[in-house]
DNA sequence: TCTGGGGTCCTAGGACCC
DNA sequence: TCTGGGGTCCTAGGACCC
């Protein structure tokens, strides 16, 4: 008989996944504490589904990725509040999050923007977990869920199960062996971090169906069979740090910007537009972030939910490398000759690969002197200063809102990040 | 009929994550 | 009518080199 023993020289220090509740929601609170209690939904771009719930909604059966259009007229659903995704305002509260777990121990890593792990002292870890909870509760009003283990993937199991019981703090570290064997014989496989639905079925195949199964189950042979990630996995259930924290992250190794179209595109003339803006907006990313792109991938389809779907792509190369809005704009248009004239199209995107530190690579460009670059940084100071309408590109087109713009009907004011619609407080 | 062996680099695609 | 937008890591396989 297997006997659960984590960690059979269970020495390494206690570790924390602290998590925002319902991010995206619990922002929406703050910025109207009107929404608490409610049953409350932030939609996807385009107002297309629901990407994130209150206990509220999901306990009216509103699943997480349910189109808006279908939940709109449920009756019994008349009640749930719908709001527009307002990411200026998820990613100035995701950095307030980060820097304030960042006050409270050393070893912290940025997991996702409402996660992160922290490195905690073996004394009494909950206490630690504790007050960091309370910080970030009282520095920006955001709930939090926490769960403490030896390693990444159990604090992760931790995390769940204190969601699951509606407790703030789960600490396996405190638990016996026998107990912890217990969550995990409870914890389908499906559940664990890591292990998606390929897995899943593959693991069901070998008779692993609980993340204790997975736990007993023979690493080596795992990795043989599938990879070395999914034996890091294993080897983590059963208590062996494989996953450090708080490691540097690597250079980021591309960056993409695509979007769904808020009503369909047919002709070449609009699409050139809709790619200007879309390369000007990918252009703009990559001077934030200091890089510059030696491939840029572009692509427009059709809806992915008929069954003549229409996909076309183009790559353009730079060499060297550019962070140049003007010519990826005209680079973009590259797949134009490939559109089929009078089909519906509802996507478009741009990838840019091959990144590397702006200015890295000696300029030879003629056409790209650094005053163009200069005019860039200028533009993206007043778009920034007096919004994204207020200044562009030629080619982007600047007049009135087009037919094709991102649907936000439902959007909450940006009561931290704009000086015009600061919140009110009575 | 025989037709090395190893290394690197790159890309595509699979699987997973939030 | 209407169905998100990013990312990561790993592996396999091809091209190329000595």
């Amino acid at each position: 008989m297997t006997r659960y023993n984590w960690g059979t020289a269970n020495t390494s220090p206690p570790l924390a996944l602290v998590d925002v509740r319902s991010m995206f929601v619990s922002v929406e609170r703050v910025l109207d504490p009107a929404l608490r209690e409610r049953a409350v939904i932030v939609l996807s771009n385009n107002d297309g589904c629901a990407v994130a719930g209150s206990d509220e909604a999901k306990a009216l059966g509103v699943q997480m990725g349910d189109p808006w259009f279908q939940l709109r007229d449920k009756p019994h659903l008349a009640d749930l509040v719908a709001k527009s995704s307002n990411y200026e305002e998820y990613g100035a509260f995701s950095s307030r999050f980060h820097e304030t777990v960042a006050t409270i121990s050393a070893t912290t890593e940025t997991y996702s923007v409402d996660e992160a792990f922290v490195g905690l002292p073996r004394a009494d870890p909950a206490a630690t977990a504790d007050t960091l909870q309370a910080r970030v509760r009282q520095w920006t009003g955001l709930p939090t869920a926490a769960g403490i283990g030896p390693t990444k993937t159990l604090a992760k199991v931790a995390q769940r199960h204190a969601k699951a019981i509606g407790q703030p703090l789960v600490d396996l570290t405190a638990w016996s062996p026998h107990d912890v064997g217990d969550l995990l014989a409870t914890t389908p496989v499906s559940e664990v971090w890591g292990i998606g639905p390929r897995l899943t079925a593959g693991l069901a195949g070998l008779g692993i169906h609980t993340a204790a199964d997975l736990a007993f189950a023979d690493a080596g042979v795992l990795r043989r069979r599938w990879s070395v990630v999914l034996e890091r996995t294993t080897r983590e259930l059963a208590g062996v740090p494989c996953m450090p924290v708080g490691f540097t992250p690597k250079d980021r190794q591309q960056l993409m910007y695509s979007r769904m179209l808020g009503a369909t595109v047919s002709t070449s003339a609009e699409m050139r537009s809709v790619l200007a803006q879309y390369a000007a907006a990918a252009a703009r990313r990559l001077r934030a972030h200091g890089l510059d792109t030696a491939l840029m991938q572009v692509w427009i389809s059709s809806s992915r939910f008929r069954d003549d779907i229409a996909h076309h792509s183009a790559a353009v190369a730079f060499d060297p490398p550019t962070s140049d809005p003007l010519r990826l704009i005209t680079s973009a248009r590259a797949v134009l000759p490939k559109m089929r004239q009078g089909w519906p199209y509802n996507r478009a995107g741009i990838l840019l690969t091959g990144l590397s530190p702006a200015g890295a690579t000696p300029q030879l460009w003629p056409g790209e002197t650094p005053s163009r670059l200069r005019l860039a940084a200028a533009l993206d100071e007043l778009a920034g200063r007096y919004g994204r309408g207020a200044v562009g590109w030629g080619p982007t087109g600047l007049r009135d809102r087009r037919r094709w713009d991102m649907r936000r009907e439902r959007l909450s004011p940006a009561g931290t990040t704009s000086w015009t619609q600061l919140l009110t407080v009575r």
